[in-house]
DNA sequence: GATGAATGAGTCTTCATTCAT
DNA sequence: GATGAATGAAGACTCATTCAT
């Protein structure tokens, strides 16, 4: 749809001092575009913000595409790690138990320093257009349909696909537009029992 | 959090004239902001889209951002008209009947124009309309909450605020995820069966 | 040197209305210019200030030049008329008296709107170069040199015209020089006396 | 009274190769001033006028009325060390002498580069060094004042303060109207004698 | 004559990106 | 590798002026 530029780093730091020089740049990235916004990003500032001349931050990144991009990759692949792994870790436990620890999972990952979350989020223009962050959430999607299906006699589900996109979709929305409108919610238990026990009784299952 | 410009429209246009070229240049906007995304957005390409002058643009729109403001606005208010209007004639349905039409009108109405709808919505807030949509949230939520309340005879809730909130995140996080990420499901009869499977169960309704 | 404009009134208003619609608009020109500065001036503002449609200033006025001019050229034919009168009016006096007459005016001109008076001296580039600011100081010039020239008798200079420059200068200077940078100096009766002195003494005439 | 914009230097140039474009930038602004006069000078025409890219102007002058304040600077900081180290110079002399001496350099300061000097002082007010002009000024007046009383005993004057308001108002004014509206009389030997000779008198001293 | 909508040439200004040092 | 001066394409926006109504 939009035209599309490579966004791919530059090279890969291979020693520790562009490693640093890297993380430096990401973080300044992200403090800038917290305090400014995407449009207000330019690379001039990211490099005055990391203390950086603008030569070398062009030595590792080939646009400012790229910048944001990294950004965002990497936040995305932490969000990631955290829900593949919470989700291996809850596969066998009683449905309502797992449940329960997704969602709380998923309110904590959006707690977490909720201002970048929002900025990348919202803020980002689809870089890249089906970035990333398309991409992981159709990991996850099917890795909750899997389960969807490796646990079919504990659940009752007609079509584990669109049951997983649905509590995929719900729980997520629940946190994020709690981070964005309503902020409180986000420390009131009565939400997570609540969201448990829409996707329990969803799935057939007692709630606690 | 980061600077917003002024937004509001400039003068109101006076002679049918006028009124004309306002809609004219909005929609120009709108095939612009599909086209090309806000980012490659400009006024003189709207005004050329228009067939309009940049003058006559800046006569009625202080700068870019009003111009997709104007847009936003527009559109979210018709989109809470319609949901306005459909949680009154649906009030006194029963209430899996109920549920069912709201989600049909949902994805209805994302199904329109939804390239529009997706770049709105993905602009909004670079766009300083976040507040709007606040509102418009804040209001459907709280119609849904009385729903809820007045019909508390007919469903099973223990906090009819926050069934509310989680009802209408979940709905409308389904339709914007599917928009955005599986528009092919949009036309998936399942996918409203499941959804409307999810609330009436968690309502403790029958289905049907 | 710099490229001119035409800046002659478009037609002489005939009818007492039309002479109304033109002092309206050069009063509003005035308020603009004192208000907001000549680089901040615009025909839609003073058309506005005015309670004016652009279109009639243009009926009036042929450019954003003229109407300048057309104030300037008040202005200035005002002050002028003044020290004309003043001039004939002092001719036959006992010099020391003439000159302090003539001072007590100048100062008294400066003080009279000094805001427009110095946006239009210090603010409006040369409208038109050598205008009529310049033939005006170019006649009064004139007219002190043959003063002198006509009362040669009564004082002692060698060249009329040098010392006819050098009074009417200095005596400008020193009101407009206190009206910008001293305005407390043009009460201070001891400013006048001493620039009559100023003068009388370079005349080879008695003080008082 | 009107707006006013930032004109401080955006950035000072570190290396010598910046040095230099700092100030053939200033050099080409000074050019295009005296070419086009104020209002038809451009970004634009300086940047290409100088042989430097837009962006490079820019750099150093964060807009169009920096670049004039600073020329204007520059031009005023130089004339007034001209005139602070005559006026320890002259501080000796014989009055007569003293004064004489003082007017030369005032009519030599105006004649270097008038073209220059008329349009930065008409431009002044419009850039917004009102301010710098008038602390300029006003250090001259202080320091003519002060001379006087340190040389009480070889003039004759009731006010020094006044006196030295006069007297700078004057020289200054019959060398800039001369500048401005009769060039030729820069040249005039006449009229130094006759400013010479009006000060001198005023200061009760014999001419020569 | 009056109105004010429309025009568009002309400017300012930003910022991603390059490249000489 | 690092630096930061230089570049200039691109875009936002203004405002004098015209002209259909």
């Amino acid at each position: 749809m939009y035209r599309q530029v490579r966004t791919t780093p530059r090279k890969r730091p291979r020693q520790a001092r562009s490693k640093v020089t890297v993380d430096t740049i990401l973080e300044a990235t992200a403090r800038v575009l917290v305090k400014h916004g995407f449009d207000r990003l330019t690379t001039n500032a990211v490099a005055t913000a990391a203390g950086v001349s603008i030569g070398s931050l062009y030595q590792y990144f080939p646009n400012k595409e790229a910048l944001v991009s990294a950004l965002v990759d990497q936040h995305v692949e932490t969000m990631h790690a955290e829900v593949a792994a919470e989700l291996a870790r809850v596969a066998t436990l009683p449905i309502a138990k797992a449940v329960r620890q997704m969602i709380e999972l998923t309110i904590r990952a959006h707690s977490v320093d909720p201002d970048l979350h929002r900025v990348l989020i919202e803020q980002v223009p689809r870089v890249g257009r089906l970035t990333r962050i398309a991409e992981v959430k159709a990991i996850t999607h099917r890795m909750v349909t899997e389960l969807l299906v490796r646990r079919r006699d504990d659940v009752s589900v007609r079509d584990p696909d669109v049951a997983a996109f649905l509590m995929v979709s719900a729980i997520e929305a629940v946190a994020h537009r709690a981070t964005l409108f309503a902020p409180a919610r986000l420390r009131d238990p009565v939400l997570i029992d609540e969201a448990t026990a829409m996707v329990t009784r969803y799935l057939g299952v007692a709630d606690n």
